[in-house]
DNA sequence: ACCTGAACACCGTTCAAGT
DNA sequence: ACCTGAACACCGTTCAAGT
């Protein structure tokens, strides 16, 4: 296990993000890496034990681009910019976005972010020890409701889709003026966020 | 666009859950799926039309392996016994579940499981315009939370290597007591349906 | 100290051919 | 109608060598 070069780290991400934006998860070789950082695939080791570290690193990278918090602001609304921060950085690299769930990163910046979520829960009044489960309740919704949009779970092509095939089923049939109309997921995150802080914080 | 064969699929799927669940994803090539069902590679392309529509198929097979719910239980039991249903499809092929956030599936068996969150929900009293956007809601909390499990988020291992790492933090100094014990996710699933129906279901 | 070249054991997929 | 064989253009990664 030897000691891994850390100084053109950032400049390999940064490639390896461009590539995943650009054109996508499956187009993220190490080959195509090394190609736009202008190295052979070989130099990569140097920087990443293998692809997975690669992808690890990448993780980290999304969560160090959260955008920062006013910290003048009371605890609800710093949990509500972050949530909406969350969102943006998916929709931003909705590529590499579900990475989050799968790659629990423990870098500084993801523990700086949880820390910041566990003071705005503290702020809203959450005991102490309800305050961790309450960030993995938050936190699940947030990331899964953004990898929900960005991965296409959410998208209308897919609700007509549903509402068509399900013509004939009871609650599909009474449901219908509903399902199939336009989406606004801007309003939609809103709402849902609001309920959220139903939980969080009961009046 | 040719027309596909259907009849071995169900084999085909059960051979590639079964790798999957062994061995991963990673193992899950087309190679490996051929040489389980005693064929040769190209044979499958007369089933499915590349790997990404098998693991459309996989996903449509998780939701078929759906426990069926009673349908005397009124409509929060039923929710609350699918949610814990999702759950366990997840635990049972940990590999397979989070592919539910990026292939979403428009099968018969997805639009079924959709229609009885449907009807649970009106069941609930949730006001039929409200229904669609509470179905998204409830099932994007429960596949995140799910695929949270199944991918590591919540392990107990990460949890103690933040709680390493954020010890100058002030909001994890405070909650230090409550970072690094002893977890129950079993309870803190039922913890957050409860809080779940709180939103749904407002009293 | 950092990078390269060649090689290995894999991939998904196309096309033409076999029964 | 269903399957196979050979081939193509890729992968991630190891090892030994180059500067």
């Amino acid at each position: 296990m030897r000691k891994l070069k850390t100084e053109r780290r950032p400049e390999i991400l940064d490639a390896a993000l461009a590539i995943a934006d650009e054109r996508g998860l499956d187009a993220l070789s190490m080959r195509a890496v090394a190609d736009r950082v202008g190295v052979t695939p070989m130099a990569l080791y140097g920087y990443f034990r293998n692809k997975d570290e690669l992808l690890d690193g990448l993780v980290g990278r999304l969560l160090g681009d959260m955008p920062p918090v006013d910290p003048e602001l009371d605890g609800r609304e710093r949990l509500g910019a972050m949530a909406h921060g969350f969102r943006q950085v998916a929709l931003r690299h909705p590529a590499v976005f579900p990475l989050m769930f799968s790659r629990p990163s423990v870098t500084p910046d993801a523990v700086r972010v949880s820390d910041a979520v566990y003071q705005a829960l503290l702020d809203c009044g959450v005991p102490d020890d309800q305050v961790p489960r309450m960030e993995r309740l938050a936190t699940t919704f947030i990331m899964g409701w953004a990898t929900s949009e960005v991965s296409g779970r959410f998208s209308a092509s897919a609700a007509s889709a549903r509402a068509r095939r399900g013509a004939d089923l009871p609650a599909h049939q009474r449901l219908a003026p509903y399902l199939d109309g336009p989406r606004d997921l801007d309003a939609e995150f809103d709402a849902d966020l609001a309920d959220l802080f139903r939980i969080i914080r009961p009046e």
